[in-house]
RNA sequence: GCCCCCAUCGUCUAGUGGCCUAGGACACCACCCUCUCAAGGUGGCGGCACGGGUUCGAAUCCCGUUGGGGGUGCCA
């Protein structure tokens, strides 16, 4: 069962949707298992039947997927070799490495309560002999002496004393395998020899080890127990309580690109210091064993600034069709032609596009009235302003930016505002025209805007903003 | 409680005994550019948790303290 090339595993347990933690998790192995030429394998472990489902399986892969994140071979259902996990149990309790248990979660707590001791499974039934029944479980025989030890790529020497590790269920009175039998059977059944993984799982190695041992499945050949993602209060990252499911920022217009630049620079950095690059680099570069112990903020501003980037740096074309999922309408898209190169560097997030060209496919603008308040009654001369611009366009031959600046700097002249030398203040005085006509204060160059927002429509807005005022 | 782990700017990191008056990125601030907002440019703020060692020399090695986190399920 060894194989001749590195084999790496990401192994979620479709218990939810694939999180940033798990997605980090996943790449790291991808990015080692490709750099070295190694295999990367997928196991799904599925066997909390409760709260596995279909549709969260097809959530993982299906974000994965989306990250560019690929595996080798057939993925594999833990679910599936159940019966062979079951034979291990059993193999362990024929050799008197396992035993029988019918203590009740709330008898072990309530014993361990009157101990006063650690809390966790006393040993209670050790040697009471008991037959399988309905209401027993499968116990490991933890050793009393001796040390576990394994070496970390990411922590170094790792060391449990032996007496710290007590008697864990094995299977439980259901007769289902638990997570950690199937995990070390599976590893070894598939023949892993690199274990990369969070560092919640430092504490079950030992009993994972023990278990190796004691089936006589040998070893990993390496582990490394990768940094927590943690959220502002510097907890780790929990899909219940944090918002981070890859699928919500796929939803939410972020490039996968983006996210698998900035995933890697969690617990790891290039040492030229160029943090945005293309993949392929990064897979060149990246080193498990250069991966920081210590837990990393998962910081959505900065992936952000990142996918600002990487938006930016599409061409053109590649940036209009990833836009298009985000476009509720064909009118959206038309919209977006027109000013595609303005709005390409003004977004951060695909799904900021639309709202950005709202006010040519609306057909009434929609004022923001904070918008309205800043340049209409805090500006200064708005009326004066808004009279003369209208005027001036009214006037004006064509429809071109040129020709609408022409005509709103004549209004900023008409309405006094302008510098110590004359010339129109544009600054002061683009706010009136932009409120009215896109209702916002802010957004794409306004020339540009109104080009693409026609003669007629510009004028109405303008005359029904004059009106209001 | 017990076990395990971690500790460089606010955040992510570079740094593996002299190249460090600690470098970069995000964020923040100021200025420049400018029709708003962006983008771009320039500059700034800001850190080796603390205390002992080892060494000619420590962010880098050792010990301790403090702080933080993870685990402690018949969840994974």
């Amino acid at each position: 069962m060894t194989p001749s090339v590195p084999r790496f595993r990401f192994a979620p347990s479709p218990t939810g949707y694939l999180h940033v933690g798990n997605a980090r998790a996943a790449l790291f192995n991808w990015l080692e298992a490709r750099r070295v030429g190694g295999e990367m394998l997928l196991r799904v472990e599925d066997t909390d039947r409760e709260r596995s489902s279909s549709e969260l399986i097809d959530n993982v892969l299906e974000s994965l997927r989306w990250l560019g994140i690929d595996w080798d071979g057939d993925i594999v259902l833990q679910a599936d070799s159940l019966d062979a996990h079951r034979a291990a149990a059993h193999q362990l309790l024929d050799a008197g490495r396992a035993y029988w248990c019918d203590c009740t979660s709330e008898q072990v707590q309530s014993r361990a309560k009157e101990r006063g001791g650690p809390p966790g499974y006393d040993g209670f039934c050790r040697d009471r002999g008991l037959a399988r029944s309905e209401a027993t479980a499968l116990r490991f025989r933890a050793p009393d002496e001796g040390t576990t030890n394994f070496t970390d790529l990411v922590r170094g020497e790792v060391s449990f004393d032996n007496k710290t590790i007590e008697d864990f269920v094995l299977l439980r009175s259901s007769g289902l395998p638990v997570f950690l039998l199937s995990n070390a059977y599976d590893d070894a059944a598939m023949g892993i020899t690199h274990v990369v993984r969070g560092e919640d799982h430092v504490p079950g190695t030992p009993k994972y080890l023990l278990l190796r041992d004691a089936l006589d499945l040998g070893r990993p050949e390496v582990f490394a127990h990768l940094p927590l993602l943690v959220n502002e209060g510097r907890q780790k990252l929990s899909k219940r309580k944090d918002s981070v499911s890859v699928a919500e920022f796929r939803a939410a217009g972020y490039l996968p690109e983006a996210m698998v630049n900035y995933l890697a620079l969690l617990g790891w950095g290039p040492k030229d210091g160029v943090e945005i690059r293309p993949v392929e680099e990064i897979v060149e570069r990246f080193r498990l064993a250069d991966v920081t112990p210590s837990p990393a903020f998962f910081d959505v501003k900065k992936l952000q600034a990142f996918n600002a980037e990487y938006l930016r740096a599409l061409p053109l074309e590649r940036f209009l069709e990833r836009a298009r999922p985000f476009l509720s309408s064909d009118a959206a898209v038309g919209a977006l032609a027109t000013l595609a190169p303005l709005v390409q560097e003004r977004v951060r997030l695909l799904s900021e596009v639309e709202p950005m060209i709202a006010f040519l496919v609306d057909e009434e603008v929609r004022i923001d009235e904070e918008s309205w308040t800043k340049a209409m009654v805090k500006g200064k001369a708005a009326a004066e302003m808004l009279a003369a611009t209208i005027s001036g366009l009214e006037a004006l031959e064509g429809w071109t930016a040129d020709g609408i600046r022409a005509a709103v700097e004549a209004g900023a002249v008409a309405a006094g505002l302008v510098n110590a030398e004359g010339q129109p203040q544009l600054s002061k005085a683009q706010g009136p025209v932009r409120v009215a006509t896109t209702g916002r204060s802010v957004g794409p160059p306004l020339f540009e805007s109104l080009e693409a927002l026609g003669r007629e429509r510009t004028l109405d807005r303008l005359r029904a903003a004059s009106a209001r005022l």
